[in-house]
DNA sequence: TCAAAAGTGTTTGCTGTACACCCATGC
DNA sequence: GCATGGGTGTACAGCAAACACTTTTGA
């Protein structure tokens, strides 16, 4: 039961973008350095304003469109922050969202564009305002979710092998996994689909490739890893 | 990295209050009629605007206060809701929060006063603006979060039977659940404390009234029912 | 005496977990 | 030929699910 509006004062609403990479067995986030005040010189996350013909979701993904030049990324909301001084300069509000993406999917070019590196979510550092708390908020959340539904492909290229994909979920979980447990699992889902491609690159042997068949999730969407 | 502030446009934040009640075996949701336009007479959640002065939390909290005359109450963010055009008026981005609230804690008078009512989930009317789609929300996070977190207790009074704990759990789940196994479970959790009371009002025989000991939660933090 | 809710154990199947060795290849 | 990562199966334990009858008492 809202009352009227003129009685009431407005904010600056923004959002800001956790956006996590896999490389080397390794989480990974993507932060840059503020080249403005305040705050000017620290580690932070890429953000934007909310503007006026676009609406939360829309502001996210614009403003993750202009960091990495990728559409259609995986993206979900992490939550609101709205201290009252969480911002030092004006009253801001600022909605918090997650993104995968696959590291080799973003262009070399833009980090230094943009003049942001991919950070070892290990050793974060300090970051600007509120950022920390929206960070570890989001690892809850993906490693909450991780398990349940499938998250994990869109840290990976398209043809990953089943050891990439393994790793991934003990950088998530932060734990060491069976090999032939994890492997059992995989072969009990339908729609990670081994194919007849070979990894070279990694080992002398190779690697069987395997695909993650989105439809085949889509008309049966259970996921358990 | 954001830009400065005065290039962007400011906008009205409010918070809207899901408020979780159980009684009668049903859960049920306090909604009240609109009395101001826009979408005057329409079904709504309770909500507020957020005032200069207070963190989204505080003003969930105060919103919540103002319509139920309690505090400390469990609260939690489900998220930001922010489409363009989903308030009629102006553009308001705004913040559900989900609360759990014991039915016989809150004041009959009240009820009235605010106008408001307990609906039951099961025939939830079309509500104002998108608040559908965050109680939509509130209740997967809800039905997620039920079994590894404490909160069915939030929703009972301090003293209580297994079988209202029961009742709680199936009307959450939407599901029948086995008295034994439930009850088994129940007893392998130490902080469900047996009183040596009995409740004599919903059954001849006497049912034995439990009680949630937070402190031993606090002390050992494992939730499983 | 009957209706209504409280209370109580056992069996069975399944899922999760622990655990160690051979294979193929490039260098 | 050896170092590197790929690939495979079994046994056991613990948890979850199915299942039905007795007890108490107020009306």
């Amino acid at each position: 039961m809202t009352t009227y509006y003129n009685e009431h004062s407005k904010v600056f609403v923004s959002v800001d973008c956790i956006i996590f990479g896999f490389e080397d067995k390794k989480l990974k986030l993507l932060l840059g350095k503020r080249h403005m005040d305040p705050g000017r010189g620290e580690w932070s996350l890429y953000g934007g304003f909310v503007e006026e013909d676009e609406s939360l979701d829309d502001a996210a993904n614009r403003v993750l469109y202009e960091l990495t030049g990728l559409r259609g990324l995986y993206m979900k909301q992490v939550g609101a922050f709205g201290a009252i001084d969480r911002d030092p300069g004006e009253r801001v509000v600022s909605i918090a969202y997650c993104a995968l993406i696959n590291v080799r999917d973003y262009d070399q070019k833009l980090l230094n564009e943009h003049q942001v590196e991919w950070v070892n979510l290990e050793n974060l550092p300090e970051l600007y305002s509120d950022h920390n708390d929206m960070v570890t908020k989001a690892i809850t959340l993906l490693r909450r979710r991780i398990s349940s539904e499938p998250l994990s492909f869109n840290l990976l290229p398209s043809l990953f092998t089943l050891t990439q994909l393994q790793n991934v979920y003990e950088a998530i979980l932060g734990e060491n996994i069976d090999k032939r447990n994890f492997r059992k699992r995989t072969k009990t889902i339908d729609y990670i689909e081994k194919t007849d491609k070979i990894d070279k690159i990694t080992s002398k042997r190779g690697a069987a490739l395997y695909r993650f068949n989105k439809q085949a999730y889509i008309d049966d969407p259970i996921f358990k890893l």
